[in-house]
DNA sequence: TTGTAGGCGTTATCAG
DNA sequence: CTGATAACGCCTACAA
């Protein structure tokens, strides 16, 4: 891509300019204090004057560590609001050529989605921005990366950095199973369990407990359906708080959650329509996720169906998406950014003592009951 | 952190492990044509067994590339809305310990930032999305980093990355010397120039230019003021445009741009406050950025001004908080996107040929006027 | 204060 | 198809 010129300059091509050892080298550039001033001016001269900068990767080796923190997602993880575009297209030819030279006109620049409140960052998007913010303010550069279980993407970054973070997956437990045993790991919100790996994630059992509490409560709604696919830890624990406080009220939950799948025979969409169509619909759906209620309210509105007046409906994790839906949406929001904060602190190793008689951490955040409009409020 | 355990495992163990050569070992990962089936499996099994993940150090030592592209935010790019918090905290040690056992109250977990718009995403935000993004389905590592002029940081991961995007900043010049001359980098918003370096920007002069066409033409306008530092080129070059199109029409522009400095003696809410005082304010307040107009109208609201009756304001690059402002915020979005985008692909060497006889990418983007209504819409 | 030499874990080359 | 062996670029005792 560059203009290739010769090779990257090394220690030595900069120790022979400045007629001097590559370890005054090295010196000039680590140990400013165990060198005469008058070297090192000229070591730094001579590598300016060669464009020279130390390999990261030869360092890298030498010293046992790459001082990097990494922050992986499965692809799954990444699905957009758009289903076409759920299978991440990798090799990605369709794309035309930059076209530079002239002005790109606003129309090749796909940024169409403007008008859509679901170009707002998801739930990775905001832990991922905690995690990035709090690297920044250690002074540690972040790696980012994603990949499906089949590849060896995951033990692939695990083998550049110093810790990993990795958000969760139906096929974490293989990926990890190729994981180097020897290198920190962060979970997010992954049940707990006997491995090394520390886990961050949140009290989904005490938020929709308290969701729960202000429809039945507040609204006096009997008729409370879920809505969202057990999969996955968090959507588990909440379907479960969800029965248990329905339960703990005398309401009965209903049985079977409503699929919260995109595509397929289940689709959220096609299950809420035969559920209209057979007058049979329920009168609050608590969504698993807010994305699930987004989807909902879509949905809903699709049908021909008042939100919050016919149905009520609720999400869970407070993604800023959430707040500029029709109507607003209420959810149980989750302190993303903190919980990428504290990932990162534990992986760099300032995230203060481990608690007593522990040898992992395993922070839970507590949620909190964001109202809105979209509940009846 | 972790638990230390014996040192990680290398080829050599699993090459020991598995009755092999280390060359098998690695044919094993990288190359599993050239090696036999029943010898690849067991090399597999035995790096199972011990866990080894192979070194990304070593590897990007031994064959010349990290596999990583790299994306450099200066600190001062990374200025939130909190003016109390602009020196970026370094060694930050007020974090308490994170208190894991219990569950983690809400209080402590510093999202309390929720009610303000200003916690969505900037500039900087946007850009590294569609950065991150395309990186993606490149299959390829991002690495993220920040630092001052002052730090060797912006060569050190210039020294760990096989191309580099790189914010503007007015210490980008001094940073530049110390950079590798062998690295592809991308300069985003930064002024055409000899050196060797891909740009992507924006139409400044068009979208500026529709802007105050739009304000004159549409709402007669005649007294339009410019708000934000000359400082950088995106802004003096939205300010010569904004002096060119009133001049265009005829009008003459406020000799003096309203300084958008947050602190300091030029702060700009004293500077309104003045204006404001001797009635002088202008009609129209034409912002450098977005976050200047963010500010603009926190400053006029707190003087009961009110916006767009008495004073319009408008911004520049359409982030999304503008969306959400109180009135919401006419501005030019410029595509962050899909620029982030076009900077991975230059890096990525996926950007199509260079243009005839140009022997670097400079991809400017077409910006588009958004109107909402702060400009009196 | 400066130079020499060995090692870090892979990949690549070249014999066998 | 497999196994030695030499880079790769930097760091760091250790020696001068």
């Amino acid at each position: 891509m560059s203009d290739a010129g010769s090779r990257r300059p090394t220690v030595y091509d900069v120790a022979q300019e400045a007629g001097v050892s590559i370890a005054s080298v090295s010196f000039a550039f680590r140990r400013p204090e165990r060198i005469s001033e008058a070297t090192r001016e000229r070591v730094l001269a001579a590598a300016r004057r060669l464009g020279y900068a130390p390999s990261a990767a030869a360092r890298g080796l030498a010293n046992g560590r790459t001082g990097i923190l990494g922050l992986h997602a499965f692809d799954l993880m990444l699905e957009r609001a758009d289903p076409s575009d759920i299978a991440p297209p990798r090799p990605d030819t369709r794309r035309p050529p930059l076209d530079a030279g002239a002005i790109i006109p606003w129309s090749q620049t796909d940024d169409e989605t403007l008008s859509d409140p679901r170009a707002f960052p998801l739930y990775v998007d905001e832990v991922q921005r905690g995690f990035a913010l709090e690297c920044w303010m250690l002074g540690r550069p972040v790696v980012l990366s994603s990949g499906s279980d089949s590849d060896v993407s995951v033990a692939d970054t695990a083998g550049r950095v110093d810790g990993l973070a990795i958000f969760p997956s139906p096929v974490l437990p293989t990926a990890l199973l190729r994981m180097p045993a020897t290198i920190p790991t962060v979970l997010f919100s992954v049940a707990p369990g006997d491995d090394p790996h520390h886990r961050v994630r949140v009290d989904n059992a005490g938020g929709m407990s308290a969701l729960v509490d202000h429809l039945v409560r507040d609204h006096g709604y009997d008729d409370v359906a879920f809505v969202g696919r057990q999969e996955g830890f968090d959507n588990a624990e909440r379907f479960a708080a969800y029965r248990a406080s329905l339960t703990r009220w005398g309401l009965r939950p209903r049985d079977e959650p409503i699929d919260g799948t995109v595509r397929g025979p289940h689709r959220m969409v096609e299950q809420l329509s035969a559920l209209h169509a057979s007058g049979a619909l329920p009168r609050v759906l608590v969504c698993a996720t807010d994305q699930h209620a987004l989807m909902a309210l879509d949905a809903l509105a699709a049908l021909g169906v008042r939100v919050p007046d016919d149905v009520a409906v609720t999400g869970f994790d407070g993604i800023l998406a959430g707040r500029l839906s029709t109507p607003t949406l209420t959810s149980v929001r989750q302190p993303m950014e903190a919980m990428g904060r504290a990932a990162a602190r534990i992986l760099a190793g300032t995230a203060g003592p481990l608690p007593e008689g522990q040898t992992r951490f395993d922070a839970v955040f507590a949620p909190r009951v964001v109202i809105r409009h979209s509940c009846g409020c």
